[in-house]
DNA sequence: AATGAATGAGAGTTCATTCAT
DNA sequence: AATGAATGAACTCTCATTCAT
């Protein structure tokens, strides 16, 4: 009742904030405004900016890694596992644009400790999918890549959408398409070569 | 005399400084003083801080691309060149480590301006790429992959190296090597296929 | 039942709190949560920060001059009055260590009132004391001395020990024995003078 | 030239303000109007609010130490040499009577270093006098008494003026001269014992 | 009567920028 | 042209006090 979810409506107003304006410039005083609490109650929830800035990063990234791991957990090939992975990604950022940003900006700022607790969920990540491209090689799917740099690969591919400006007649779903089909197929002509 | 190169001192110094603390956390005074001049002094050459970083942020990615660029023209097949450019590539981040800071800090941080200007640059980098990718499909050295979503591709699987920590026996070039070897031959096993 | 020495409590937790912190450090909440109440209990009982400082200071300053008083009250001579208070000042010292720095800080903090009260005490303290310096001239015990600087001399030498760090082989015993010494004795050699 | 004194406006605008309100209570921005300078300035001449009361602090003690300290120091009497000291005391007292607060506030705000500076001064100052006591005894002048505990005596019966309230008729002169007297001749009546 | 969540005034401190020299 | 002393706006954070429950 006391509750009414102040903590989640600071953490909110947090994100939205230190997005728009990055570590340094976003100030308590409007995050606490947003928030629609007075200045002072943030420091009821949060002990710092910085354990605030905390807080808002694990909570955003947590979901993000959550999803994209539920994504590719679960039965069918690599191929199948990468398309629910782009397609999840790709949920995300069209419904949650600030993701974007919070995965872009403000690395810099970020205390030691988060740094080391978000590499280390970007290992487990990478892990996940080195699992299963070791999978796919014994299975047959794949061939004889080096598994670590082809979860890698696959990973960071995601972040292609950031930057590519779609152009007429394209959508993200082509892009996906696209995307995976040069992951798989590779770019090399092989018909030659037989 | 009056010149001796003070204006390209506090560039340097600025980029030291930038880099190191990230924008907001970079003062004036310390970059005047790195630069070896007077705080007042830097407002002689630079109207503000912002405009100070504007101009060292058009400086380092100049050169990187410029670099990229260089690396890609030219003749050779575009295996040749993708080696080319992953050498080059590796080369700036090897012996100054700092962009790779630049380019992955401070984007919210940057004017409206800037982040216009660094698309652009980006997208002739693309665009330079995929005019290499389509004639690589024409010259059949590739198959008919999309060509500016290839580019986008190559482009940022440059960043993988950002993110890869080398385990025991592995280097930068063998790295290199299986990164371009899954963007040619792709993962997909096409043994059973033929 | 609602009574159950609440105010008593909240006094004695501010008295603590306020000896190890001084006043302006002293927060409210922790003298509320050493009295083991609520936050807002406290204002049911004193009406403001300063209003309990107030009734810390009277309640120490009045256990202290209510003791010495008594210690010089009674029969005896002028010296033996002396070495009571001394003694009495000692043990309180010694078993309150507290009072110490009660008397030594914040007298800047204190209200106007409260420091016209803590003159007035000191003065009625001085007045006492005055009265059997008084006494002792007249008795013969004591030469003729001006009385109310004596009074004061003596009230202010209980200071020293303060201040006095006791060397090897020193107690508060031997300490309090040559101050007497020295305060009825006087340091001038008499002996050639006869 | 440009120096004109500022730092010394600022040093002595903070005593003002340290001995009205308190170090707690003393505001930067008070202390910098006071001096007439912008709040940021005093922060070019003085770290921070704790350096500068530091300062301010070991100024004020510097002063009245090596006052004292001249006072008692050349020839003469241990009897004259205490009157001299009383005359400097008074005089201080009466023309910058700032200092009488300075020494009875804060000193449980005082940083350890500060705190363990103030006792080594005062410490030296009762070794000198503990030695003018020390050589009183062996002239004759004084007779056996502890010294070390005439000394502390000595130097703390200077504190009895601040608190000793001036009847009609009395003045400081009359003051010192009974405290003089007490000191040197005791309060007992020797008369009888002969 | 008792509470503690909520608050905002105000603290110390930083630093981009100005400007007299 | 070159400087750095001076500045004040704006920051994070604290805490006495209030008040709905």
């Amino acid at each position: 009742m006391s509750k009414d979810g102040k903590r989640e409506r600071i953490l909110n107003a947090a994100m939205d904030i230190f997005l728009k304006e990055g570590y340094d410039r976003a100030t308590m005083k409007e995050i606490a405004k947003t928030a629609g609490v007075g200045k002072g109650t943030t420091y009821e929830y949060f002990p710092s900016k910085e354990a605030l800035f905390y807080d808002v990063m694990q909570k955003g990234f947590r979901y993000f890694f959550t999803e994209l791991s539920n994504a590719i957990s679960g039965e069918g090939t690599v191929y199948e596992k990468m398309v629910r992975m782009y397609e999840r990604h790709h949920q995300i950022f069209r419904t949650e644009t600030r993701f974007r940003d919070l995965m872009m900006n403000d690395f810099g700022k970020i205390s030691e400790e988060l740094q080391v607790w978000l590499i280390e969920q970007e290992q487990a990540m990478i892990n996940q999918l080195e699992e299963i491209v070791h999978d796919g090689i014994e299975s047959g799917e794949l061939r004889h890549v080096h598994p670590r740099i082809a979860a890698s690969t696959m990973l960071h591919s995601l972040r292609v959408v950031y930057f590519y400006p779609l152009k007429d007649g394209e959508t993200l779903e082509k892009l996906t398409e696209a995307q995976i089909d040069i992951f798989f197929g590779g770019v090399r002509n092989n018909v030659n070569r037989i």
